[in-house]
DNA sequence: CTAACAGTTCTTTTT
DNA sequence: GAACTGTTAG
């Protein structure tokens, strides 16, 4: 019955504990001093400043392992935060690897968001909202803010959806209630912002939800209100620790100060150096203050890495001293010799993805006295997901193997959702925004008026919206196909849903009343066996609803992987006691690492990259407001530009052996050609480590002609090798090339667009995707008249057309 | 009511 | 160039 048999011996016996404490701690060999001595100061606070690769994760599953075989902290007193599943995970495999056995009691170690749910569910009542909860993904809550802007009569196109969500996200990242939020943000959303979060949240609690945003808020409203509750789990987590500490948000802090208030036993790993979630709300401030908020906290800084060359280490120092205002850390490694950073520019993206499929295959077969690397030890980390495309394209046409990590997540994939909505009214039938969702889907005749029709009898009688289709089917207010159709659906919800269970056959105590001076919790109703296993139920609701059958008579190419994966969601349910459970899972989990098989090359974002690590690392794009990108700068500033560095501090430290920058000279943005300049980080790159590689084709012959390109082999010695890249060759050379009169402003800030509309004047030779070269013979506005070689005199929109001179070839 | 079309707006990054 | 919205024709 109890999850912690094992740690019996632990319970309360101050001799065993001192038993325990003689025991052998082989989790202590093979600790440097600094990783040591954050492993035994176990008591107060700890800030441990782990830079990349010097051994955080080891340190901090020591220290668990640590507490728990002192006797300090019995498993489950232990509360440790971490950012993702997979780092949970991780940490929980680590501590039962050291320990020599699965840990099970360790139940508060989890995502921040999966410990506020377990303890939310608790207390869900202190904030209005019943135990059962569902949680809104970001889907379901935009459809909830787009249906309270039109109520509102705002007009959605000045005023979208996604602004609202944003602005909602901050506020509830800094733990703000409709009630705290500042006047000086009343301006926000056209001065509707606070009223419609209000609303909003009201909405929320009608519909028994919450947000991701609600997880942290909620609790630290609780602790905040009711200091019993939160002087009971002071009590009950004698030592906390916490994961990526550089990424928390003003929530988050506040909820961990609350919670180490008494004791301070904290422990906070992180590297402000990798604070790269600014813009989802995280305060890199709340690493720069720890030893302010935590007077006499133990700072220790770990910083041998092991993972990198010192070219690669050197490099990225030097790109991160940029930064004002950091801990500051100096990265070092006994370890010699190694690869310079190879820096190499290309003419536009297209070739960039093309050298370095020819630069893997060379790695593949070991090139120039190096070993032959694997494809999964390779890695191209770009900043936006858009730039994945060019190496997808490219990797599929030479037949690379690769994986896109971070891509469409499987519980987002629409049919996925749409499933889950279904099981979502089952097991909790007054969850009116899965309703909506599959009201009409598959298609039941029901469109807006019969939607319209049940919105309005609910509301009416006060009930959720399938409460008011059972109505409306009853009293014929829907009638005809759809009608009879909606009474299908309807009678199905009831009869799956009571399928979920057996009849009632007693009530249990609350089996989370592990808190010995635990709160009265209400007992829980227990239901006999349900005749049918949720799995089989689940091919119920899918086949009887007609959603299988949707897909099977969808003609559309994706049908076929849209039920493939549905086959998947249901096998995936295997692994649950039932719905309930599932969805529970599936709304907390967010990381997709379904570890796909087979030798790939990874290709991921810089975001998706952090806290990997592989031996080769490409790092394309760097060129100026792609990264540091454009956007980020406007929106913050120096801030994003800082966080953008450490972007960059983040994507060079994921190397071991060999990391590859790269940019290029035209890139395709909104399928307009734009020329781009090198990155400013390429000129903070230390010169004696780089090396600056010339790409094929830029010294005679032409681009992408039949020669096999260079790579490492027939890479041309560049004397003085430097980072001053508009002064080589290559870069003058693709200059040229473009023929863009740039106008050469302080640094970077300018971005020529090689075929501006303006550009195309009478006469000019012109390219079109479906038409062909041809003639520009008029210029109307943003439309002009063409004589196409092939295709004859047409009118075409300006930005379809490209200068034939600027087609890459 | 649906399906097909055209016109628009966008592109970081995600627990 | 895609994905989404709104419009229009069946």
């Amino acid at each position: 019955m109890s999850q912690f048999d094992e740690y019996d011996a632990f319970e309360g016996a101050s001799l065993s504990a001192r038993a325990m404490a003689a025991r052998p701690m082989p989790y202590l060999d093979g600790l440097n001093p600094a990783q040591r001595q954050a492993v035994e100061t176990l008591d107060g606070p700890v800030l441990m400043l782990a830079g990349a690769g010097t051994g955080k994760t080891k340190a901090l599953t020591a220290r668990i392992a640590h507490l728990m075989t002192t006797g300090r902290a019995q498993p489950n007193e232990i509360l440790a935060v971490t950012f993702t599943n997979k780092a949970a995970r991780e940490m929980k495999d680590r501590v039962g690897h050291l320990l020599g056995r699965t840990v099970e009691g360790m139940r508060w170690l989890g995502t921040f968001h999966s410990v506020c749910v377990k303890l939310l569910r608790r207390h869900a009542e202190l904030v209005g909202l019943k135990s059962n909860f569902t949680i809104l993904d970001t889907d379901d809550q935009l459809r909830l803010l787009k249906q309270l802007i039109q109520v509102n009569k705002i007009d959605e196109k000045r005023w979208p959806p996604r602004l609202l969500a944003g602005i909602i996200d901050d506020w509830k990242n800094r733990a703000l209630t409709p009630a705290q939020v500042s006047t000086a943000d009343a301006g926000a959303f056209n001065h509707r912002g606070i009223e419609l979060y209000d609303q909003y949240q009201r909405r929320l609690i009608e519909l028994n939800a919450t947000d991701f945003g609600d997880l942290l808020l909620h609790m630290v409203t609780i602790f905040q209100k009711h200091s019993d509750i939160l002087d009971q789990y002071r009590r009950w987590f004698r030592y906390i620790l916490v994961d990526e500490y550089q990424d928390t948000n003003v929530a988050q802090y506040l909820w961990l100060r609350l919670l180490a208030g008494g004791h301070k036993n904290i422990c906070c790993v992180g590297d402000d150096d990798q604070s790269i979630y600014g813009w989802r709300g995280a305060e890199v401030g709340n690493i720069l203050r720890f030893e302010q908020d935590f007077p006499g906290a133990a700072v220790i800084r770990l910083e041998q890495n092991y993972r990198s060359t010192a070219h690669i280490l050197a490099a990225a120092s030097n790109v991160i001293k940029g930064n004002e205002g950091r801990l500051g850390k100096t990265l070092w490694t006994d370890a010699e010799g190694g690869e310079k950073l190879r820096l190499i520019g290309h003419w536009d993206g297209e070739q960039e993805a093309i050298w370095i499929g020819e630069d893997i295959e060379s790695l593949q077969r070991g090139t120039r006295g190096l070993r032959p690397y694997g494809l999964d030890e390779i890695a191209i980390l770009v900043r936006a997901s858009h730039q994945m495309r060019a190496f997808e394209d490219r990797f599929l046409t030479i037949g690379l193997p690769y994986r896109v990590i971070g891509g469409p997540r499987f519980y987002e994939r629409m049919e996925i959702r749409d499933a889950m909505a279904y099981f979502r009214l089952v097991t909790s039938p007054s969850d009116d925004l899965a309703f909506e969702r599959i009201v009409n889907t598959p298609k039941r005749g029901l469109g807006d008026k019969a939607q319209q029709t049940i919105q309005t009898i609910a509301r009416a009688n006060g009930t959720s919206l399938l409460e008011g289709a059972r109505s409306a089917v009853q009293d014929g207010a829907i009638k005809g196909k759809g009608g009879a159709a909606l009474r299908q659906l309807v009678d199905g919800l009831a009869r799956w849903s009571d399928m979920t269970r057996g009849p009632v056959i007693a009530y249990d105590e609350a089996d989370e009343a592990v808190l010995d001076d635990g709160l009265d919790l209400p007992p829980q109703p227990r239901f006999g066996e349900p005749e049918v296993s949720h799995v089989e139920l689940a091919q119920i609701i899918l086949d009887e609803s007609g959603y299988t059958a949707m897909w099977q008579n969808d003609k559309t190419p994706e049908a076929p992987g849209r039920l493939e994966n549905l086959k998947e969601l249901v096998k995936a349910l295997e692994g649950f006691e039932n719905l309930q459970g599932f969805l529970e899972h599936v709304s907390l989990i967010m990381d997709n690492d379904r570890g796909e098989d087979g030798e790939k090359v990874s290709i991921m974002t810089l975001h998706a990259a952090k806290g990997l690590e592989f031996p080769v690392v490409y790092l394309p794009g760097w060129e100026d407001g792609l990264f540091p990108s454009q956007r980020s700068m406007d929106e913050t500033g120096l801030k994003g530009l800082e966080e953008e560095r450490r972007l960059a501090y983040v994507g060079i430290t994921r190397a071991e052996e060999i990391c590859t920058i790269s940019f290029a000279g035209n890139r395709r943005v909104f399928g307009q050609w734009q020329s781009q300049l090198p990155s400013r980080f390429i000129d903070e790159l230390p010169e004696d480590h780089v090396e600056v590689l010339t790409p094929p084709g830029l010294y005679g012959g032409g681009y992408g002609a039949a020669r096999p390109a260079a790579s490492f082999d027939s890479r041309v010695e560049q004397q003085a090798a430097s980072a001053d890249v508009y002064n080589s060759p290559g870069w003058k050379r693709m200059q040229d090339r473009a023929g863009s009169r740039r106008v050469s402003q302080p640094r970077g800030q300018t971005i020529i667009d090689v075929t501006a509309t303006s550009s195309h004047t009478l006469g000019d030779r012109v390219f079109h995707q479906k038409f062909g070269y041809g003639t520009v013979e008029g210029i109307e506005g943003d439309k002009l008249e063409i004589a196409f070689e092939k295709a004859g005199i047409k009118k075409v929109v300006a930005r379809f057309v490209t200068g034939a001179e600027d087609i890459p070839f």
